[in-house]
DNA sequence: ATAATTACGGATAATAATTATCCGTAATAG
DNA sequence: CTATTACGGATAATTATTATCCGTAATTAT
């Protein structure tokens, strides 16, 4: 079990995104660029994203990413979710129905299977988790761990590579 | 992101396992059929679990699997790993250190990413869960779910399917 | 001894998921 | 009118998962 690398470069791209002034717009050739991420790829990151409306996008010359919502209002679960799906991490195949000497209709099986409940209830830890956590938060621990340099370092590579 | 067949196959074999008076061998052959699994493939999950410590196997007529411990012992973690390996969930590609203006060994990078310190946080909720589950767990809960006339049957069925 | 049955592990193949690229379309700014 | 951008469809390459096959060694009963 594995999340994909798309997950980790959109939860990098969002948090860019949160740390820019509102009105900036950020390319995904920028973003990508800054990631060291294949471009074309990423942008179907950032699509998805978009269809989930945390970001919103403009076309043309200056246009770019920015966040929908502020990032207090943006769950790391919710940009988990969009990249990754919404399907449990566990996909109970029912196979206790497979049973050869009881028929799949009988009441054993009316509720959840038991261990599939422990798993979704395991799922749902995880999520718990990444609802709770904001891209705010992420924000501030980051402002803790930078060096103030870098970050204006980071700040003015962007404004050099963003068309305005 | 997704659990593998194995591990829900897994998981049911043990606790039928787990169900068993404990001098009961049960072959594998008689584990695929019971959860019409392929048995081949099934193999190769037992074969982790008694890698791992979790069953003791005997060759020959009358061999098979059984616990290795008590199904209060186990939990539904080990069976997990077992399985699928102990790599977190969310493996951190460091694509931070591809920032092309700061230096791959800046301060910044020093202290875990904070976002992969999230990740890695939800993965540990989701072990958690996982690990204070034991068999026995399950075990209960289905003797709460499971029509006494089943369990008598599945009995009977395993019974005349072992060889003695 | 011999035959039947079992776990085990190596090799291989088939299928599905992930990762990645390419290109045409529409929108927008200068 | 041109350059630039997001978007989505198509396709390919790579990797992971699922599955099968077979030889070996151990064990049981005949």
């Amino acid at each position: 079990m594995n999340l994909g690398n798309q997950v980790e470069w959109a939860l990098h791209c969002m948090t860019v995104l949160a740390g820019m002034p509102e009105e900036v717009q950020v390319p995904a050739k920028v973003l990508a660029e800054f990631h060291g991420v294949p471009k074309e790829y990423l942008s179907k990151s950032l699509q998805l994203l978009s269809n989930e409306g945390l970001v919103i996008t403009s076309l043309g010359p200056k246009g770019g990413y920015r966040l929908a919502k502020s990032p207090e209002q943006i769950s790391l679960l919710e940009i988990v979710e969009a990249v990754e799906g919404k399907k449990k991490t566990f996909n109970c195949q029912e196979i206790r129905r497979n049973n050869p000497c009881s028929s799949k209709k009988s009441k054993s099986f009316s509720s959840v299977c038991s261990i599939a409940a422990v798993m979704y209830q395991a799922d749902e830890a995880w999520r718990t988790i990444l609802r709770k956590t904001t891209l705010a938060d992420i924000l501030t621990d980051l402002q803790k761990k930078l060096d103030p340099d870098d970050v204006a370092k980071n700040m003015k590579w962007f404004e050099d590579n963003i068309k305005t």
